[in-house]
RNA sequence: GGAGGGGUACUCAAGCGGCCAACGAGGGCAGACUGUAAAUCUGCUGGCUAACGCCUACGUAGGUUCGAAUCCUACCCCCUCCA
């Protein structure tokens, strides 16, 4: 009954498990034998920062500990210190070792806000890969066809649009399936798009006579504009590190589909739970408090019990209420004699990039010198004074005016 | 090695001697409306200047011209096909 309950947690919100009967298999025969599974996860020790995209997957990791079993924390530093070599990918620069030692280091810490350190093993896979050389690359590549390579749907998409594919893309997969072999894994996880390689993986373990791996795949998470994936460079991401209101207004405003999208991924609420939410929304309650409870949710998690109420209360008295936030960063700015232009004052306080942007948000009636809306280009601020400014809605400071 | 196509602002994409700081779309920002939502409508979206205007930008470097993103030369880079 128990183990059930277990395998539950760990099949609700997967997108697919292959092959399904067979995790479960040892999941069971584990359990008999009194032993643990290997479950392995890879990062890209590329950005400094996790987000909720990322914790899709260390919550299924984390769900795999709680049945007891070892999360294998991979982190990929061989491949992230060689990035694409074309140059052509901006976001797989290569890194140098102190780059991905860093990174690693705080993935690790972040990781941890969720995994039990008791049941993770950290490893970096340049541990075996520097290792295997030219001849075990060529070893390793002659298990692989390139009629094979080319079903993955990103080249065979790339392929018959005759756009580029570079050999050492091909050569990843294997590198990232040998990582399996050497790790001896029992399941890996991974988003959907990380299908393929996880299948290689399972094809190489079964090449050297491992038992193959089975693979778990999680939903990749769209991010705050619910298009595109959660991802830094794209802006639309929220990390784990954010501060609890930044956290909480940033899941404010999503949409109210993604909402529910967000609900079904990201909320440990019980499903059933979730669909009586959909219902009063259904029957009249404002969606906007669905979504406090979501976000509160959230920020209860990663600052702990209580902190989400309180990002909730200082959020409602901020936009609903219209009141100044209570922490606004303080700016000085040095004025000569005659006062400052406004636009000035914007540019020289960090709210606005250049002049002729300050000037513009004037002209669009954005801007307010406490509280008051100004709309004249030619005001002049004196020294010796201090104003609460406000550009749009979400950039403030509070700038003191000095004597140059 | 040969042949062809191409490099324009955050992205895509027009322009092919002056009317181009560069059409249009997306994105972003702002305003209205709201629930800091979404959708919608409107405006803005190189820098400096109070303003007239000036400066910097269409792969790089030169050249032709009163005047070039547009023409010429060389170079660099990317893509495709043939070998």
């Amino acid at each position: 009954m128990e183990s059930e309950q277990e395998w539950q947690e760990i099949e609700r919100g997967t997108h697919e498990i292959l092959p399904g009967e067979e995790l479960r298999a040892r999941l069971v025969g584990a359990r008999r034998e009194g032993r643990r599974l290997r479950i392995k996860a890879g990062f890209d020790p590329t950005a400094r920062d996790l987000h909720l995209g990322h914790t899709l997957l260390l919550n299924k990791l984390h769900a795999f500990q709680q049945a007891g079993h070892e999360a294998v924390f991979l982190i990929g530093d061989f491949t992230a210190t060689i990035g694409d070599p074309t140059g052509k990918n901006e976001t797989r620069k290569p890194l140098t070792r102190e780059e991905v030692i860093a990174n690693a280091e705080t993935y690790r810490e972040q990781a941890f806000k969720i995994l039990d350190p008791e049941q993770t093993t950290v490893v970096f896979n340049s541990q075996w890969l520097n290792a295997l050389g030219a001849e075990g690359m060529i070893r390793l590549a002659a298990q692989q066809t390139v009629a094979r390579m080319l079903e993955r749907d990103d080249f065979a998409k790339r392929y018959r649009e005759q756009r580029p594919i570079s050999v050492h893309e091909f050569l990843y997969p294997l590198l990232q399936g040998y990582d399996s072999v050497a790790l001896k894994a029992d399941v890996e996880l991974g988003g959907t798009d990380q299908k393929f390689n996880l299948l290689v993986g399972r094809q190489l373990q079964q090449g050297t006579g491992q038992p193959a791996q089975c693979i778990l795949t999680v939903p990749i998470l769209e991010g705050l504009d619910g298009v595109h994936k959660m991802s830094k460079s794209l802006g639309n991401y929220v990390a784990l590190t954010d501060p609890p209101q930044d956290m909480f207004g940033k899941l404010m405003s999503i949409s109210d589909t993604l909402m529910w999208r967000y609900f079904d991924l990201l909320s440990f609420r019980s499903l059933e739970d979730i669909a009586k939410l959909k219902c009063s929304v259904e029957e009249g309650l404002n969606p906007r408090d669905a979504k406090f409870q979501l976000a509160g949710e959230i920020v209860d998690r990663f600052h702990g019990p209580g902190a989400g109420v309180r990002a909730c209360e200082a959020f409602q008295a901020q936009f609903s209420q219209g009141a100044v936030p209570e922490q606004v960063p303080e700016v000085s700015v040095a004025v000569p004699p005659d006062g400052l232009l406004l636009a000035h004052v914007l540019r020289e306080a960090g709210l606005v990039a250049s002049n002729g942007e300050g000037n513009r948000m004037i002209d669009q009636r954005a801007v307010r010198v406490d509280q008051q809306r100004t709309e004249d280009r030619a005001t002049r601020l004196q020294a010796e004074s201090t104003h609460l400014i406000q550009v749009g809605t979400r950039r403030v400071a509070r700038v003191r005016l000095i004597k140059k």
